[in-house]
DNA sequence: TAGGTTGATGTAACCAGTTACATGTGTCAA
DNA sequence: TTGACACATGTAACTGGTTACATCAACCTA
């Protein structure tokens, strides 16, 4: 109500006053210039000028219904996929007008519970959210207040929320492909903590369903390159060397490359390495990684698009589905078998 | 007003009607429960439960003042740097009730200005801005709204905003001395596009003001990984060989390294290399990056706890200097003069 | 039993805008 | 000169909460 010197904030009323005209006369100033002669406006917004009078945002929305701003709850920011998820998702709704709260969740699903009822205690109009597994308070959150609401990351066209992702198990699928194609079958796969992760499970899911003879062994990894570089040294000291290492993102592919680098060993001719995401780092690191790009800048692009269509116009999105494709780079060569 | 079945969305007066109790103890419910009745309190939160009630946040906010988020204004979220500046910033703006608008400027000041004001449009009750360097509307902005701002990145004690970060040029100075405490003299400098960016201009000068017998040469890259793979090739196809690179940020080191390491350059048999940030990949690229230790997430958290003070109890903050300093990993080696 | 205190609840003003409707003025044609 | 109409402006109700103050009942004490 008042300002740091204790004097009260200017409202549309005082300007009112000092300009000596009416409300509703300052208001169309603001909303509607040309419903108000060229002098009358001008003077209301000389003293508007003169008063720093700037209208308050809570009382507009109090009208409109609108607060025009969305919410995103995401794993972490630390790791680039999501990082250029949200630069995508940021700049395709400002093109409609929105801006982006950003809330991350340590993919603690309590923590995004309390996150999310903090996003719509402060107006959020929309929701999303990373993969489709969430806390039961944050469903019923989601059902009883019906605000908009995607699921990213994931796709599932069964789900009761509209889903804008990929087929995770399918893109581990491509990838595991990919190694077999090249005639590789005892393969490490390194993958994330899978709880609370239903990318990451589904992942595990599609290459457990894959068979045709492949031998994976697993290594659960801490989150981060940190977390590549110990399963280098993992896989180094666990048992024979595997003939292709997959990983189940590029950050941890990353740290294993480097991790294997440091140890001496060469990849892709001691070891084929593979990852998914395709971030811009691997398309450059030496040797380039061969990896599954999922296309999450189109999936900003979609899930803002929709989201936006969603809250203005009460369409609800269906589901898409985004396809990953294979990107074979150098990284992994084909299987000699040795010995 | 309406949701998307045209019906009217339940407000506080209709909850207080079917409970047939005043809007005050409706109110007494949710705010503070201890002084209703159990029994009255029960048969209110029925109702709010059977009518799926949610309070409007704008209302609230209309009365208290307060909107309870913050915004910030970085360049890009797709540089390691910046992601694990608001990453820490969310968090600590977190632990104290406060959410974070996100909005990225591409480093342009017209965007930025244009963005601002969409924050404060929607009730941003404080910013964080990168740099100081703004254009005249933002300034003319954040002067007659008062809108508690604070710019980072940058330490500036005579500037009008309170600043919050590194002394750029020292920075710079502190990698350019590692590499001449090593005896290199004739070194690259390979940095981003510097209009727009007074970060990477205070680098650029604290260079210049070295002195001591370096040789410096400039290659400008564009932003991101992808520009230091290509100023590797400009340098390397430019004239002889410097005795050392020095990359004003790690994102441009990485690239660089990977851009050398693909022409068959050994780093730092060949040439010593050196960035400036630290962030996690240069602890664990092969070899590991030296570079300066850029304090981000220190930055973040008291840009956090800086903006909430200012916020919530109008003390404005002093300027805080944060020391970055160096470390020195395996990049960069000692000049051996050679032919 | 009157009087004071406490606690629960209600009434209505208030926050800062928007906007439906009323009013007033000026222009033009009949 | 009068009526119709356009246009600028004003009045007051409205948005959906919070809260100061009023009311009232119950209980305790003198």
């Amino acid at each position: 109500m008042t300002d740091q010197n204790g004097k009260k904030r200017v409202n549309l009323r005082d300007v009112a006053k000092a300009a000596d005209v009416s409300v509703a006369t300052v208001s169309r100033v603001l909303n509607s210039p040309g419903a108000v002669t060229e002098k009358t406006r001008n003077r209301v917004q000389e003293v508007i000028d003169q008063l720093n009078f700037v209208p308050s945002a809570a009382a507009r929305a109090i009208n409109s219904g609108r607060t025009r701003f969305v919410g995103a709850l995401v794993p972490t920011l630390d790791n680039a996929i999501f990082a250029r998820f949200l630069a995508a998702l940021e700049r395709a709704l400002a093109a409609r007008q929105l801006s982006l709260v950003v809330a991350t969740t340590s993919s603690d699903q309590a923590i995004e519970a309390e996150k999310a009822k903090g996003l719509l205690d402060i107006g959020a109009e929309g929701l999303i959210l990373s993969g489709i597994t969430h806390s039961a308070e944050l469903e019923a959150l989601i059902e009883h207040t019906r605000v908009p609401t995607i699921a990213t990351s994931y796709f599932d066209g069964t789900c009761n929320l509209p889903t804008i992702g990929y087929d995770n198990a399918a893109a581990a699928q491509i990838a595991l492909g990919h190694l077999h194609d090249l005639g590789h079958r005892r393969i490490a796969v390194v993958h994330g903590p899978a709880q609370n992760n239903d990318r990451t499970q589904d992942r595990i899911r599609g290459l457990n369903a894959f068979g045709q003879g492949t031998e994976l062994s697993w290594f659960q990894a801490s989150i981060g390159l940190q977390g590549g570089v110990d399963a280098a040294r993992s896989i180094l000291s666990g048992g024979p060397m595997p003939e292709a290492i997959l990983c189940l993102s590029d950050v941890l592919a990353m740290g294993l490359l480097f991790g294997l680098q440091g140890q001496g060993i060469d990849v892709p001719e001691d070891v084929s390495l593979m990852g998914i995401d395709d971030l811009p780092w691997s398309a450059v690191s030496v040797p380039p990684l061969s990896t599954v790009h999922l296309p999450v800048q189109r999936m900003g692009e979609q899930a803002a698009s929709a989201l936006a269509d969603w809250v203005e116009h009460q369409n609800r999105p269906e589901s898409a589905l985004l396809h990953a494709h294979l990107v074979a780079r150098s990284s992994t060569l084909k299987c000699v078998r040795g010995e």
